[in-house]
RNA sequence: GGACCGGUAGUUCAAUCUGGUCAGAGCACCGGCCUGUCACGCCGGAAGUUGCGGGUUCGAGUCCCGUCCGGUCCGCCA
């Protein structure tokens, strides 16, 4: 019997950790992003897991590893850590570089990299881009991008699970779509046929009865052929589901509250990607203007000198008109949007009393573009079955789902985050495929 | 589903409107030089069936038709 010890993962050294070992010998992995060779010798800038880390390294004794060295080798190097006078802060965040005494290839790649990771800037064709992204990714500030992305989903875990939110994991194959409207996937499911989820609202709402308040970061699947820079096909929402509350506000401040802890945790953890990416990071906002959709309609309106008044829902041109009055005039980059109609509303969304026609819902846009929809769902189980049937639908058919709200259910609401959205957003990245590990749109079902 | 735009070295682009020294540049690559670079620099070299097929023409990357692939925007939505 082998024994694998706990404490040997301790023994793996972290970048963050070797600012505080200048002076001690170490040995280090990773892999050759860039090697600028001099007459002397050279500097090798090695790619770990949280940074780069540039390497010193000098002919002498060296000739035979610095001869065979070459971009995306993997490579063991060893030497000193030093103190360096880095000028470019996305080459080494660190303020250490490493004198090397020694080295080996651990693995020479079948080919040379197809595009130019040692750039700066990788300066591809979005297609080139996503093609390559198992190569692209490599790249210092591509894979920066997602990083900010895992910034936004650390916080929205825990800044929820703070507030007393379980995380919940719901099925992504399902007997139903939870959203009308949008086009559903068909699956295969042995001698029947299923679908991909659309949202994981089914679930969260059963989950308000038996949690209060449930969370879940996953994959929703919208079989929609647009074709656009702000959508996609797969995409990771960030959903919540709250109990016991007095008015969608409630949902809208928990929204506001993770917006903030969103900002303070990148500003705290994630300073070399966002000077890396030369982000604008907004302020932790102590509010948000909060306007109806008749509201919106009429500044979009004075704005672009046009009459939105009959449009049911914002135009994209009225979301980037209404975000840029609420930064004009209130500084403000996040704008809620309230009360939309029924019909552009799912079954389950609440009706306001005191606006017939209209809807308790929400939508949070942020730099001119809708990353949320949330809002006050129905829990009474006689209200929710009329709704159904006024949508044409047969409250049969959903009866699984109907049981939570038949063994009574508290007042709730809740919403959902567009990740890929929401950082692209952040990051002024135009198109979301950029901000998206593995894009999946109409076109595009490989890498 | 609709509208518009594009496809030229590995890559990012120029030359297309106005057909004729128009097969060009940067980076990557190969060779040489460089004792602190940091998108290193300097010198030299190799690299393209201009997506594919057809047509017009003395002549097509360029104009026309077809076809394939892709992008942007709209409907819809996160």
């Amino acid at each position: 019997m082998d024994k694998i010890w706990a404490k040997a993962a301790e023994g793996l050294l972290s970048a963050g950790s070797l600012e505080k070992m200048a002076g001690e010998s170490v040995t280090l992995h990773g892999m050759v992003q860039r090697i600028r060779r001099l007459g002397w010798g050279a500097f090798i800038v090695m790619r770990r897991h949280d940074g780069l880390l540039q390497c010193v390294i000098g002919n002498e004794g060296n000739e035979k590893l610095l001869e065979k060295l070459s971009e995306e080798q993997c490579a063991e190097l060893s030497g000193t850590l030093q103190e360096a006078d880095i000028k470019d802060a996305s080459i080494n965040p660190s303020t250490v570089e490493l004198q090397v005494d020694s080295g080996r290839i651990i693995h020479d790649p079948e080919v040379r990299p197809s595009v130019d990771l040692a750039k700066k800037v990788l300066d591809l064709h979005i297609d080139t881009n996503l093609d390559l992204r198992p190569l692209s990714l490599r790249h210092p500030m591509e894979r920066a991008r997602l990083k900010v992305s895992e910034a936004l989903t650390r916080a929205f875990r825990g800044y929820l699970y703070d507030q007393g939110f379980t995380e919940i994991h719901t099925p992504k194959i399902c007997v139903a779509g939870a959203e009308g409207g949008a086009n559903i996937f068909t699956v295969e499911y042995f001698d029947r046929k299923a679908f991909l989820a659309q949202s994981p609202q089914f679930y969260k709402q059963m989950g308000v009865a038996i949690y209060e308040r449930v969370t879940e970061i996953g994959p929703v699947f919208r079989a929609e052929p647009h074709q656009t820079s702000r959508h996609v096909n797969e995409y990771t929402s960030l959903d919540l589901e709250m109990g016991f509350i007095s008015g969608q506000e409630d949902v809208m401040a928990m929204e506001m509250g993770y917006i903030r802890k969103a900002l303070q945790l990148l500003r705290r953890d994630y300073s070399y990607q966002l000077q890396l990416l030369d982000v604008n990071l907004p302020e932790p906002p102590d509010w948000i203007p909060s306007i109806t959709l008749r509201d919106a309609h009429e500044i979009a309106g004075e704005m672009l000198e046009e009459d939105f008044s009959d449009e049911p829902d914002l135009e994209p041109v009225e979301e980037k008109a209404v975000c840029r009055y609420f930064l004009e005039s209130e500084g403000c980059e996040f704008v809620f949007v309230t009360h939309f109609p029924r019909e552009k509303r799912p079954f389950y969304a609440m009706d306001d009393p005191q606006t017939p026609g209209d809807t308790l819902s929400f939508d949070l846009l942020f730099r001119g573009l809708e990353i949320t929809t949330g809002g006050q769902r129905i829990h009474d189980y006689d209200m929710q079955v009329e709704k159904l049937r006024r949508f044409g639908l047969d409250p049969n058919e959903f009866e699984s789902y109907l049981m939570a709200h038949k063994f009574g259910l508290p007042p709730h609401g809740g919403l959902a985050i567009g990740l890929e959205r929401f950082t692209a957003r952040l990051l002024d990245v135009e198109n979301i495929r950029l901000t998206t590990m593995f894009p999946r749109d109409v076109k595009r079902l490989t890498p």
